[in-house]
DNA sequence: GACTGAAATGTTACATCATTACATGAATTG
DNA sequence: CAATTCATGTAATGATGTAACATTTCAGTC
């Protein structure tokens, strides 16, 4: 129930674009919007914003990057997700610009409670919070 | 704990432009983008999406409308929010596009509970499933 | 009523985020 | 070696959001 995305489980080898996306996306802890990105792959030859869109839609299927939907940008999963695909929450730090992802069973029960009370039937949801990391307090 | 925005008590009289956006918003059911809601209040003389941006800000301020960060568009609230301020979330129909809010405690204590465990501080915090409303499964 | 400062509004231009349409190239397969 | 599919490239455009500055409105004061 509540799952954050729909996952293809084959993360078939990458192609050279999406090879070159997730690169800059695991190399930082940043969330980078999709411009941002490609200004660091001007140099690996990208020179259109789809092309780094495109990538990132596939990453995002594979389970291997995610939207931050309040930032309009995008991370490198860092989480081991469980098997059950649950919800994913993530603290973003508004100084340091870390991302930190959880999950938790309790959330999941909560919000599957509530949708079926209302019977509403989630597809995805969003879930993100917006403060200061413990090191930036 | 983990409030979803801070809430300038006093909604004074609205001015000319905020009355025309509430009076939009508040007028569907249907979350309306900035520029929506400037396509409908040509006819009013509004004639800049930053108009309509100035009076969005000030209504959100108010705890009069949210935004939906995962559809980058706005609703006027349609919840007897608690005294204290509390989380909100959105269930958000991909069909008839109905929005509903809810609150819980339970939800807000898991939050801080986690925020807590993480020594992070949270000052926003967005939650929005996205889904089938009951009259659209 | 005229002066003054603050709030609201108006106007223009620009910045940022994302998609559509179509062309080209590389890999796969019967 | 076609035929097909998938990945990539290119150009243009659409959608969302903000900065900078000018003008108007209005309340308080003299
Ligand atoms: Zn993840
Ligand atoms: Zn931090
Ligand atoms: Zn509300
Ligand atoms: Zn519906």
């Amino acid at each position: 129930m509540s799952p954050t995305a729909q996952v293809t489980p084959p993360p078939r080898t990458l192609t050279k674009n999406e090879a070159l996306v997730f690169g800059i996306l695991n190399g930082t802890d940043q969330p980078l919007s999709a411009y941002a990105i490609l200004d660091q792959l001007r140099d690996d030859g990208l020179r259109a914003p789809v092309q780094v869109y495109r990538a990132l839609d596939r990453l995002l299927e594979f389970g291997m990057a995610h939207r931050l939907e309040s930032l309009n940008a995008f991370v490198a999963c860092n989480h081991d997700h469980p098997e059950e695909a649950a919800q994913t929450a993530f603290a973003i730090c508004e100084s340091c610009g870390k991302v930190t992802e959880f999950t938790d069973p309790s959330l999941d029960e909560y919000l599957a409670y509530w949708a079926k009370s209302e019977n509403f039937a989630p597809t995805r949801t969003t879930l993100e919070l917006r403060g200061l990391c413990s090191a930036c307090q």
